[in-house]
DNA sequence: CCGAATCCCTGATGATACTG
DNA sequence: CAGTATCATCAGGGATTCGG
């Protein structure tokens, strides 16, 4: 309720129900929790990350290996955000040499919901 | 079917029930179709834009002035970039002066769907 | 093995001026 | 009104190196 919106609390649940504010301010836009979602998952190894997680946990260098092309440090940044917003569990081992275990939280899972739909959409319009 | 892709058709959909290849290739999963809906929907001004025409149809001005802080090269952008993806139509009225009108096509407006999925996984979250 | 720190470069975005 | 053209800027991402 009070998370300081100003007016354009959830963007897209809003806009196919109800109206937008004759003009959106630029910082609305911006702190929309919608817009930072679909930001995240269209930077450029997210959506990868997020999907050889779906499949199974993975340790770092095992995802490093799998996503062809990401650099360590991309993967670190990735893995970072997506632990930020409670996407990704991450669980170090105290082995040596340590092992560090990425996993999808419940919430992680949740979201391959609304993705799997989004995915059927793109699917349907080519079959179309 | 034949659209070239080498064995990673749909990632998300695939990830969900099924398993990815030992390696995804860079070239595989940026020629995903899936991959180039989430990034376009992640760029800056994409969702912005889908929203309000969500509500109904705008002139370019219109939608000038209703997304606060967007320049006119990028709205122009934006749309262009839907319209190729055929989420949005545009109509020219040959008044004096011209007149141009933007619209959701009908693919454009399932696309609400999905999106809003996402929108309400994003706001379930933030209740819990 | 799992990173952090640094440097660099390209593409995305913004500002401004001009046109049918 | 609805753009296009050009130049400036800036952030995302890559390569490399170093450390616990």
């Amino acid at each position: 309720m009070s998370d300081g919106n100003t007016g354009v609390p959830h963007m897209v649940t809003a806009a196919v129900g109800a109206r937008l504010p004759g003009q959106v301010r630029a910082a609305d836009y911006e702190a929309c929790p919608v817009t930072h979602t679909v930001r995240m998952l269209g930077d450029k190894w997210t959506l990868l990350v997020l999907m050889l997680l779906a499949e199974r946990a993975h340790r770092f260098n095992e995802l490093h290996r799998r996503a062809d092309g990401i650099s360590q440090r991309m993967l670190t940044r990735t893995l970072r955000t997506l632990e930020d917003d409670g996407l990704v569990a991450r669980t170090v081992f105290p082995t040596v040499p340590p092992g560090v275990e990425y996993d999808l939280t419940a919430r992680g899972r949740e979201l391959l919901v609304p993705l799997s739909a989004l995915a059927d959409w793109v699917v349907q319009g080519r079959a179309a």
